[in-house]
DNA sequence: GTGAAAGCGCTAACAG
DNA sequence: CTGTTAGCGCTTTCAC
């Protein structure tokens, strides 16, 4: 504890308080080279006694190192991201990057506007939700000369690596197991979102896998904003009283699709008998519903973990060879909402 | 759109294509000083032809400025937290400031550690959750020399500036109007964290005002990890067991409480003639349950708010005269869990 | 309006 | 093992 200082200490600070150089102060600090242990005590002690904090900012000038890696992500109120943030952590921790996180609220010109930001601070890494970006979005991480991996879909192209699950081939898988489980009225309920694209490419697969059996979507209706459960609630009854011939309802996200549950169950609607439900994402919260909604795992740890080891090892060795397109894959739930066949 | 460069660009780098000096460059990427509209534009279109972003690194230190608002909370995936930030950033949109935010897991050694790293990139101001912090994380606080607000909880004796709740109150608050409603049997459940301070305190207001009317809890429970709605099933059914003659059950967070309200449910119990209950937060999720949850708003989103004013009119104008301890009051809804007398 | 010089606080590279 | 020197890329300050 010291007194309060106006100025920020520097090593020249703590140099002139040992009597020890700047550099070889500098060289304990980070524990590098080899310093003796005598000096080594009497700089730490007097940088602690000081509570002298090191510049980084003068660290990363000089060495032209930055220990960070940039996370780009649409929202934190999904539930999704922090998930993936989760992953990225428990990688990161054992390494000396940092990720820092920026958010877009799933809008491409403040995506384009944060990772200019970000990049300015010349980070050491990029991870970045999504494949479609602005033009000048992907330019700049083309210029930048640092691992690049996009996240969470792999439908289509990305810049560098890319980590996901093909959101398209999800929807489709569901479209298969609703229909092989008998269900032939379906409606769809989701986000009215235009630009999440891997709630549309879902739909997209849904729709196209259906299409194939001769089936089409029945009904469908989308929502933005509010209480997603208690959207979830009024958007299935309004659905059922206007398409009452409705046997199964796949909606965009769990939380939408437990408010469905939860209505059908209050309205003693036979689950999954008379009516299926599906949703996706797999969210902890399902467990504790008094029943298990079907759904589909959006192995978002997973996606956080790898992509932070791609990043790990791209800057541990530029020359590694690492696969730089991985695909994974969701598995279904069945849950007590959806006939198994 | 350029060609991909190992070396990322300098201001020389424009300052060369253009013919205008490094210095008139970067009063022109600044929007500082007068440059004739002429070199203006040129220089603007060459930064913009040659993919220029500034390196902040350099920027920073050279002018000893960092726009950045180091923000420091506990957890992302509780909810709370992904709203408090939303209160900071919808305030530090409208200023040149940037939050960076670290998380904790509630480890005091871990919130040491973040908030070193932090100051180390000199950020302009510090918010950070809670008022219990390490002997040396508070000297540093304190010997940081930027502004710094603690919020949350307003039951200690800040750093600087505080905002936030009286989690105390807000216990002695919930058990007068359950004590008010005529129940007596009162069992409380929540989570297994010494390190949660807030959940702590509301737990001893709690208890002292049920105290002070001659109430004692008759059972209590605490869990740790897992899917917080299934542990509050899990625990009601547990207790409920074991305390047959409760008639009223306080979770210490609104997912347990829910949790626990579906599980009566399912059993038929009479709610809130059997058994009362009772929550903490006010989260949105409970909108879409099949009844609503007695609970207490936490002022989320207007703590981030006010503290990120707070931060910003320090920045403006060090000498302005603020109010440094912002205490809010939260307001219970009674909802349908809750008798109302 | 524009430019030249002098650092910001640190570290790479080298010399002892 | 320790110290010296020369920047990193930008902005401040002052001169023109």
């Amino acid at each position: 504890m010291t007194t309060d200082n106006k100025r920020p200490l520097t090593l020249r600070d703590v140099s002139e308080a040992t009597g020890v150089s700047e550099m070889t102060v500098s060289r304990v600090l980070r524990n590098r080279g080899d310093v003796s242990e005598k000096t080594r005590q009497k700089v730490l002690s007097a940088a602690k006694e000081l509570g002298y904090v090191p510049n980084k900012i003068a660290g990363a000038l000089a060495s032209n190192r930055v220990n960070l890696v940039a996370v780009i992500i649409p929202s934190l109120s999904n539930m999704v991201f922090p998930e993936v943030l989760t992953g990225i952590n428990s990688v990161l921790e054992n390494t000396d990057l940092q990720p820092v996180v920026g958010v877009t609220d799933y809008q491409p010109e403040k995506e384009e506007k944060v990772l200019y930001e970000m990049l300015s601070w010349r980070p050491s890494g990029v991870i970045i939700a999504g494949l479609e970006h602005t033009e000048a979005a992907r330019a700049m991480l083309n210029a930048s000369g640092i691992p690049v991996v996009e996240v969470m879909d792999t439908d289509g192209k990305p810049v560098d690596a890319m980590v996901g699950i093909s959101h398209r081939r999800a929807g489709r898988e569901m479209a298969k197991a609703i229909l092989k489980a008998g269900y032939r009225n379906i409606g769809f309920m989701g986000t009215k979102m235009p630009l999440d694209h891997r709630a549309r490419k879902r739909f997209e697969g849904f729709t196209e896998a259906l299409a194939k059996e001769g089936v089409e979507i029945m009904d469908r209706a989308f929502y933005s904003g509010g209480s997603a459960l208690a959207k979830g609630r009024e958007m299935t009854q309004e659905m059922l009283e206007r398409s009452p011939e409705l046997d199964f309802l796949y909606y965009s996200n769990d939380m939408i699709g437990a408010g469905g549950m939860l209505y059908l169950m209050d309205q003693k609607i036979d689950i999954p008998g008379q009516i299926g439900l599906a949703g996706f994402n797999g969210v902890e919260l399902l467990q504790g519903l008094p029943r298990q909604l079907a759904t589909m795992d959006a192995c978002r740890l997973e996606i956080g973990r790898k992509a932070a080891e791609i990043i790990a090892a791209q800057l541990d060795n530029p020359d590694t060879e690492i696969e730089k397109h991985v695909t994974l894959t969701p598995t279904i739930t069945f849950g007590d909402t959806l006939k198994r066949r």
